[in-house]
DNA sequence: TGTTCCAATATCCTATAGGAAAGATTCAAT
DNA sequence: ATTGAATCTTTCCTATAGGATATTGGAACA
């Protein structure tokens, strides 16, 4: 899909994008933000009148997100918010994610030197905001604003999405973001990912200078790691509600 | 997507399909049989008209098709029917294909007691339509029916699905739909995959007897070694038209 | 002769309206 | 009181119409 498959080269920018886009942007957003109970209806009629527009976009951009696995369609019954990933699902994300992830890291190293220098700065971020959120929580005690959340989020998986924009290859790029929805979603219901921003800073690190150092066999090794350590950590907070 | 993972248990055929996906189907259909140039407009009424039908379901029917690869949209300027895949694209859709299927192989291993012998019966169609091809090609002298050339790489391909389907893992099989057409369409424009149909069948038993006999590391490898081979056949393919 | 501007056509995109199916509510009968 | 059916409402699904946009052709001009 990308034209640029390489670093961030914001030419998305000013590419004209029809109204259909825009709604299936509102509506992404609005099942990642906003609590939605799993299996709730989502009423195109009743979507195009709060968005003010008319049902023929709101039905294409739900055609789209039914692809993602957020939404799902039973044919003259209408849209339904995905449920909940059962644990057994849960393991199977995850199983995808080890394919898919190791996969495309020993991939990126090919290109490790352009690779590198993004990577680092993502890391650096990615520890910018675990201090940050490790304050807040000595402030707020426990609980954190929703948008701390969301940008957390969104920096830790760019470490991950910049490994499959480091391939090259749009076909792993595209299959990324059916797992990242989902792994979005996922960390909606399972509250974690935020107590554990040292380690997930930590393995990052470790996948980083298996790129920066050693081979690609090294890579995919270290997001093996990364990956299972994340599967063990969310299986904990699966357990303990 | 399919409620079924494991074998072909044909629940999906009373299953209430709305027009959507007959629509749907109808162009896949036409995308995958005929003829037809790449880069050539698909126009929304035109199709409509076509297949009498009103232009909602097939502007959904479309937009499903975008998420394939087989179509692509510009915004304000219609659809056009993807072309085709330059060696760039060639080689990376080898290296997805690579990095899916030897993970699928791996963790079809577990369910190899069930999957052996849905895939002996699978090698076993393989071979005998592999011998109606050597015997067509006596017959009518380097050209083959269209019909048989379709018969036999659904054959060939089913091999694979029943791998990413004896994961059970619909995250891996979700994906590889969208590898699944590429390749499809890829065979349309690189001639090939008949003239080596034993080598092909010697090496889906190679990986056969791997998931039969020996472990999830040895079926990755046959895997491995099978997808490479075909590479090089295509590339070989590629080179002399 | 090549280029530029303009107009006409075809197409996409959006909006509105009507028929059909599924679900909920109510009422009646056992 | 519970079950059953019938009706009603809501929603999806399909069809048609109008406004906006891109492409194509031709004509005028340098």
């Amino acid at each position: 899909m990308s034209e640029t498959v390489y670093p961030l080269a914001g030419a998305a920018a000013l590419e004209r994008k029809g109204l259909r886009d825009r709604v299936y942007d509102l509506i992404l957003d609005m099942l990642m933000t906003a609590d939605i109970a799993p299996g709730a209806r989502l009423s195109i009629d009743a979507l195009a009148r709060d968005l003010r527009v008319s049902p023929t976009p709101v039905r294409e951009a739900l055609v789209q997100l039914e692809r993602t696995g957020l939404v799902v369609r039973e044919a003259l019954k209408g849209y339904r918010v995905a449920p909940p990933l059962a644990d057994e699902q849960l393991e199977a994300l995850f199983d995808a994610r080890l394919v898919l992830e190791c996969g495309a890291a020993e991939l990126a190293a090919r290109n490790a030197a352009t690779l590198v220098p993004l990577l680092e700065h993502a890391v650096d971020e990615h520890r910018a905001i675990g201090e940050r959120v490790r304050a807040t929580a000595h402030e707020h005690g426990g609980t954190w604003p929703v948008e701390l959340l969301r940008e957390y989020f969104l920096i830790d998986w760019n470490f991950h999405h910049l490994i499959f924009e480091g391939t090259g290859n749009p076909f792993l790029l595209d299959m990324s973001e059916a797992i990242s929805t989902r792994v979005h979603r996922m960390r909606q219901t399972v509250r974690s990912g935020l107590s554990d921003a040292d380690e997930a800073v930590a393995e990052h690190a470790a996948i980083l200078d298996a790129l920066r150092s050693e081979g690609p066999e090294a890579a995919a090794a270290a997001m093996r790691d990364h990956i299972e350590k994340v599967r063990i950590r969310s299986r904990a907070d699966v357990a303990s509600p």
